[in-house]
DNA sequence: ATTGACTCCGTACTATGGTACGGGCTCTAT
DNA sequence: ATAGAGCCCGTACCATAGTACGGAGTCAAT
């Protein structure tokens, strides 16, 4: 097994080496120690670059990745504190999951209608379709 | 009723002015004619404004929010080019919600492992517990 | 008819999340 | 030992999504 110097690294997790070092002075990845005077990563490295791209494209910013992160890994922060975070987050995510949900409803009555007519689509208001949460009668 | 000037409508949708002038020159907003020589909004923009926000936090970029908002708008679009964008569109979001569920599952057992000790909390490695799909045993 | 609040418009500035670049260093293979 | 690929580091640049600002016009109330 060859070692992970950052060039494997980026190539691993599928961003550019500019990513990594970002992401480090953003301290959203530890900084390993050199061997000689190239560093090299581990596995875990790869996945939580995988994890930030993940996290970012549901529409966490990197502050708030970097916080999700911390979660689980600060030694100094106590069990209430942690379950506190970790609750609030879960009740964000729930959001974020239930407005999706309704948004998808709207599509798929969207893409419906479109079975109905043949080659024209009737007009509807956005409003009555993408409405988040009012009925639709599309 | 009175009109909705631009500073009004902004007050409805919870943005600034200056919000809903960027969003008419990037075209996700229409131009209303004036009347006299200040415009004049409807509710309709009101919902409009929030459905991009809405979506914006959902992890859309503006460009695809304006696509998400033309699947259902546009005029001269067949019925099956609506049809084939929607039902991409459908796929991107049950991923993102998939992906959500999962992270939401993982920080659960987090909250769940901060149960079991009473102030400090063991360790555990963010590749075991923010994994979006392998096992955790937190 | 004047004040004040608001509109219109253009331009400039900001924060976030990268991306590119250039000089110097090192590690490996030939 | 030397060339080339890749690393290290700093600085500069880029796109996206606003935010601020300043001058000019307008509308409604006093």
């Amino acid at each position: 097994m060859e070692k992970i110097t950052i060039g494997i690294l980026a190539k691993m997790a599928g961003v550019g080496v500019e990513t990594v070092r970002f992401y480090q002075r953003k301290e959203l990845l530890r900084e390993p120690k050199a061997v000689g005077s190239v560093r090299t990563y581990s596995e875990d490295d790869v996945q939580r670059i995988v994890f930030i791209k993940k996290a970012q494209e549901l529409g966490f910013a990197l502050a708030e990745v970097k916080e999700l992160l911390e979660l689980n890994t600060k030694p100094r922060v106590t069990c209430g504190t942690v379950k506190k975070k970790t609750l609030a987050k879960i009740d964000e995510i729930s959001l974020k999951i239930s407005d999706l949900e309704k948004m998808k409803a709207s599509l798929q009555k969207l893409a419906n209608a479109c079975d109905a007519s043949q080659d024209t689509i009737k007009q509807f208001k956005v409003q009555e379709c993408f409405d988040f949460g009012l009925n639709c009668d599309c």
